[in-house]
RNA sequence: GGCUAUGUAGCUUAGACGGUUAGAGCGCAGCACUCAUAAUGCUGAGGCCGGUGGUUCGAGUCCACCCAUAGCCA
């Protein structure tokens, strides 16, 4: 292998301490793992680093909120996010907290090369200041009217009603969302760093290879734009590290954020004895990959390599940068039901479906990614159990009842063999590229040869015949070397099923093994289940009752009681729909159920039709015997956890005040 | 509002340099098989490539505008 002493880092973004890991966070961890990954099973030295980023104001509140210190509050979420990483087989080296003296010592060493190298400037600005509460209010603490439309309970910066960005001074009577005091304005001497010192390196740096050509784009607007002073110094209180004399003064948290992947790696070398110059140093011929999400392009192309610059490091080779994550077509949603915390994903499926799906999905774009819960059921199932895990199972039950577990002692069909450790040339290109999307097609398309081979020479039909016994176990000792050459290809993206594997075939999983001949394996276990669409009902209903009990709703305005209307359909949906007049013969409490009834349900159909329905907040059983209601009557049958439901009943209103349309 | 992206069959998507009937997987329909976690194989039906106008002998592929979606505006 030409490239064997690569040395590589690669990092992910740092999560902020103040929240769970959700599933869009996941996009980004498990792109980086199956990158990570892929490169230590191709022989090459990678790294992978990441910390919790543990400063800032919004952590420093919570934990007045909760009555305890930031720096428990941030212990605490760190063996949280810990725990969340390692349940989907993050395989970090690392995992720190940029509330660390690695961290401290970084953030100061850059601080100096930029004040040493005059890049630092002080000025006062006037910024809203909470005077019950003694503090400067970041932008997103101050709600108010929007000084363009006027909606109201907007944050200090921008309006989410009609997009505009202003700021906190031009809105409509602010108040501060921790006290809810009025702010008044106040003056204070921050600290700025010079950007635009940096320019003419930072216009070469991003258009010397290391940006995707969208990222470079953006990139371009900045320039265009101008570089501003970028404001590093927040006042006293601030949970973070502070500048060194400058007292009550505090380095903002973007400014140590990023130094968490030096302070990260830092204390791996410490801990494994590896040299950090290498990696970092001015001259290192090491590779350094950030992974990121689009919205924080401009802290990773621009600050970073300017800190980096002063600090006298190397900048990364490349920063690669991934688009969003979305649940079927939308924003992931409180409202919707569709924020899905990691947890309540591990609560309800397995974490290797997850990292599969994105993989099938990733492309070395920014594009969004959409987990689509039909699709994700579908593809699931019928790539990794259908066709991969299939290939194993109808081939091991022949090797294990006919031949003690042993393989033949000659490939059956070696060329075809071939073909499947030479198709290892595109899928490595593929997933150096970040083609994830393209790396998975390949290797489906060997499953899909796989089955083909087998289904061509029908070993349950050599099974029956006498004398086809030597012929039975090489077709079937092809399949199961076809399929680890497959394992071998997946193993980044499926790490818990390839120990399984391991496990199975008496034998590593490797990129482009060798075949395995004469060979004992032991018997065959199912690899992985197949997901069910009750888990996946499980998992949105939790979705949805862990943010009930988790996020108190504040109280809310009258005129914000209203839900936001569902998208428009059209006729032709609309007419789809055949509603009926129901009797309600029978109602029932569901025993396991908080919101269900079951409905006995005459619509003049031989048989009456099962409804299951969530309505026994609003009402009480007794209440709907013998009432009318509309049902949507040809509703596809929905299988629950409590039985078949044949329909929906019609209700409305909000929240528990739920009503049916008629009377009696 | 400005900018950067994205918009291809029911779903997820592939489509350097513009060039014969726009590929694939899932789902769906039919057939075959029954070794396998009802898995597999074969065949088939599904697309006016977001919209409108333009450039060109010829445009998902280039240009303009519009619509929708996402992110950024530090």
């Amino acid at each position: 292998m030409t490239n064997s002493s690569r040395k590589i880092l690669v990092t992910s973004a740092l999560p902020y301490a103040n929240g769970s890991i959700h599933i869009g966070h996941l996009v980004e961890y498990i792109q980086t793992d199956i990158w990570a990954r892929f490169h230590r099973l191709r022989g090459y030295e990678c790294y992978y680093v990441c910390a919790d980023d543990a400063h800032g104001t919004p952590i420093m509140l919570r934990a007045q909120k909760e009555g305890i210190e930031p720096e428990e509050l941030i212990k605490r979420m760190h063996a949280e996010h810990q725990a969340d990483f390692a349940a989907f087989a993050i395989g970090f080296d690392n995992y720190y907290s940029t509330h660390s003296p690695e961290n401290r010592q970084f953030a100061y060493l850059i601080y100096q090369g930029l004040k040493t190298a005059g890049h630092i400037e002080r000025r006062i600005i006037r910024q809203a200041y909470d005077p019950v509460k003694e503090m400067f209010l970041p932008d997103r603490f101050i709600r108010g009217e929007c000084p363009k439309c006027g909606a109201a309970d907007q944050y200090g910066d921008h309006c989410e009603t009609c997009g505009a960005t202003y700021s906190p001074t031009e809105l409509k009577n602010p108040v501060s969302a921790i006290s809810g005091a009025t702010p008044i304005e106040k003056d204070s001497e921050h600290f700025f760093v010079n950007l635009a010192n940096f320019e003419a390196m930072l216009k070469e740096w991003t258009s010397s290879g290391s940006l995707q050509p969208e990222t470079q784009h953006k990139v371009n607007e900045f320039f265009e734009a101008g570089l501003q002073a970028w404001d590093i110094s927040r006042d006293a209180p601030y949970f973070g590290f502070e500048i060194p004399e400058a007292p009550n003064k505090y380095f903002y948290v973007w400014l140590d954020a990023p130094i968490g992947y030096m302070a990260s790696f830092k204390q791996l070398c410490d801990k494994k004895n590896l040299n950090f110059e290498t990696f970092w140093g001015k001259a290192s011929q090491a590779e350094v990959y950030h992974f990121i999400g689009k919205d924080i392009v401009y802290f990773h192309t621009l600050f970073w390599p300017a800190m980096l610059t002063a600090g006298g490091f190397r900048k990364p080779t490349a920063v690669f940068v991934h688009g969003f994550l979305t649940v079927d077509g939308h924003k992931m949603s409180k409202s919707r039901g569709t924020f899905i915390n990691a947890r309540t994903y591990l609560d309800h499926l397995n974490p290797e479906y997850l990292r599969y799906y994105f993989a099938a999905k990733l492309g070395s774009g920014v594009d969004d990614v959409d987990l689509n819960l039909d699709d994700f059921f579908h593809r699931v199932n019928a790539d990794l159990v259908g066709k991969v895990v299939n290939i194993a199972s109808r081939c091991a039950g022949f090797i294990s009842k006919r031949f003690n577990g042993q393989l033949a002692l000659q490939l059956a069909d070696s060329l075809l063999y071939q073909q499947f450790i030479e198709a290892g040339l595109a899928i490595a290109e593929a997933y150096e590229q970040r083609e994830y999307n393209k790396a998975v097609r390949d290797i489906m398309a060997l499953a899909d040869r796989a089955n083909q081979y087998i289904d061509e020479y029908k070993p349950w039909i050599l099974a029956k015949q006498a004398g086809q016994e030597t012929e039975l176990q090489a077709v079937c000792s092809q399949g199961l070397n076809l399929f680890r050459v497959l394992i071998g290809y997946l193993a980044p993206i499926l790490p818990v099923m390839a120990e399984k594997v391991t496990e199975f075939l008496a034998a590593p999983v490797i990129w482009q093994p060798q075949p395995l001949l004469a060979h004992t394996i032991n018997p065959f276990k199912p690899l992985m289940q197949r997901v069910e669409p009750s888990q996946i009902e499980a998992m949105l209903e939790s979705a949805k009752d862990s943010l009930k009990t988790l996020s108190p709703s504040p109280p809310v305005q009258p005129n914000q009681l209203t839900e936001a209307l569902a998208e428009t359909i059209n006729y032709d949906d609309f007419a789809k729909i055949d509603l009926r007049i129901a009797k309600i013969i029978q109602a029932d409490p569901v025993e396991g159920a908080d919101k269900l009834l079951r409905l006995t349900l005459d619509i003049g159909e031989d048989k009456p039709r099962n409804v299951f329905a969530g309505i026994k907040e609003a009402y009480q059983p007794e209440q709907l015997v013998g009432r009318l209601t509309v049902m949507v009557a040809n509703l596809a049958p929905r299988k629950m956890r409590f039985g078949l439901s044949e329909g929906m009943v019609l209700a409305a209103g909000p929240g528990k005040k739920i009503s049916f349309t008629s009377s009696r």
